[in-house]
DNA sequence: TAAATTAGCTTACAGATGTACGCTCAACTT
DNA sequence: AAGTTGAGCGTACATCTGTAAGCTAATTTA
């Protein structure tokens, strides 16, 4: 039972999350947001930033956290809607999108500092990453008899194709965004189709 | 015939630009650069720079531009060496990776802001893999007698592919970039496959 | 040769930033 | 009941930023 010192403390730690998260946008990244700008809009002193993080990187690795969290519940929807049938490649862009579409920043944290110039962050969107990629390089392994290298390459390849995409969705109208999904679903079954393709060469010889 | 005052002029705003791309690295981006910084690598006084950029926008712009270019290079280069014969994927990747080695800055600055929160930076990048994207395309429609729908979203995936391998190798060893090279190679070879068996299951119907 | 132009400089200023220090007072512990 | 803890605050400071204003001296133009 949380005392209701520590319950405000929460809350208030809550305030500073949220306040850098609603303050990202297209034209405002992470790196670009300071101590103070969180702060005012979380409505508490500058100073009392540091009872909370004892700076601003510390904010944002809790952050990219949260963004690995909307990550793994939308892995399990996904094999939640797929469990009913239909295509798993539709499906699973269908399921990434609407996630990408009610959580905007999440995806924009993530995105922004996969290739961003902080070394910890790099690392730690890498590691939330490298969980989808090897899930389903190991699914393809199961399903589809992929030799594990195969697996491998193949699974990277459509989890670059898909967060790629994702990156381009952010910042475009649903129609736009529709043909995009479109799109990327042809590649992702290009991919699919090539590495079976793939596979096939190297058992006949 | 350059004056001697137009030619100390072209110098200084070499000098500029040459100081900026000098300043970036894995862990600085072009957007966390100041002017005073800029200035003080070109070694002249701050305001000095306002009589050959309006402002630091205006200087990263110019980079951009300059990243088109090595791009267009890059892209005659791979061509002329393909008509060697060979694989054109393996050329086309080696090709790539020996420049990206030799302008890593360059590439740095084309591969953050394509991503980056200023929206005329990310037109602009935009523009120059445009480039890229529709000379693939077309390149493929024609040899490979692919749909031009086709073509296009099996030419933007292996840009996306060939890119994102490419800012992954920005920040890495000698030997880690060879197998990424590899495994870059394989990717490419599925959707290339891929996309030949999306075509004739479209035709035999 | 005289006048006009201009790249680069120095000085100056207002605003923003991160953070050190010390206070208060409500909540918790003993 | 008395004492301790700690979240949040206000003040303060050194540092950095972009850029305005005006000067100098070399080059260019007339």
């Amino acid at each position: 039972m949380m005392g209701i010192r520590a319950q405000q403390k929460e809350k208030t730690r809550r305030a500073l999350v949220d306040a850098a998260f609603n303050q990202l946008s297209a034209e405002r990244s992470f790196s670009s947001l300071s101590l103070r700008e969180v702060a005012r809009e979380a409505k508490i002193a500058p100073t009392s930033f540091y009872r909370h993080f004892k700076d601003m990187n510390e904010l944002g690795l809790t952050m990219v956290d949260e963004g690995g969290l909307t990550l793994r519940q939308m892995m399990r929807k996904g094999r939640q809607r797929a469990e009913a049938g239909g295509s798993v490649i539709r499906i699973s862009v269908d399921t990434f999108m609407e996630v990408l579409e009610s959580n905007p920043n999440v995806f924009r944290i993530l995105l922004h500092e996969r290739s961003g110039t902080s070394a910890p962050f790099r690392a730690a969107v890498a590691r939330e990453i490298e969980h989808f990629i090897s899930e389903l390089a190991h699914y393809t392994e199961a399903t589809a008899k992929r030799s594990p290298e195969l697996a491998r390459a193949q699974a990277e390849a459509l989890v670059t194709l898909v967060f790629n995409a994702g990156a381009a969705a952010l910042d475009m109208k649903r129609v736009d965004r529709k043909v995009l999904a479109d799109r990327l679903v042809i590649q992702l079954r290009m991919v699919a189709k090539g590495a079976e393709a793939l596979q096939h060469k190297m058992e006949n010889r």
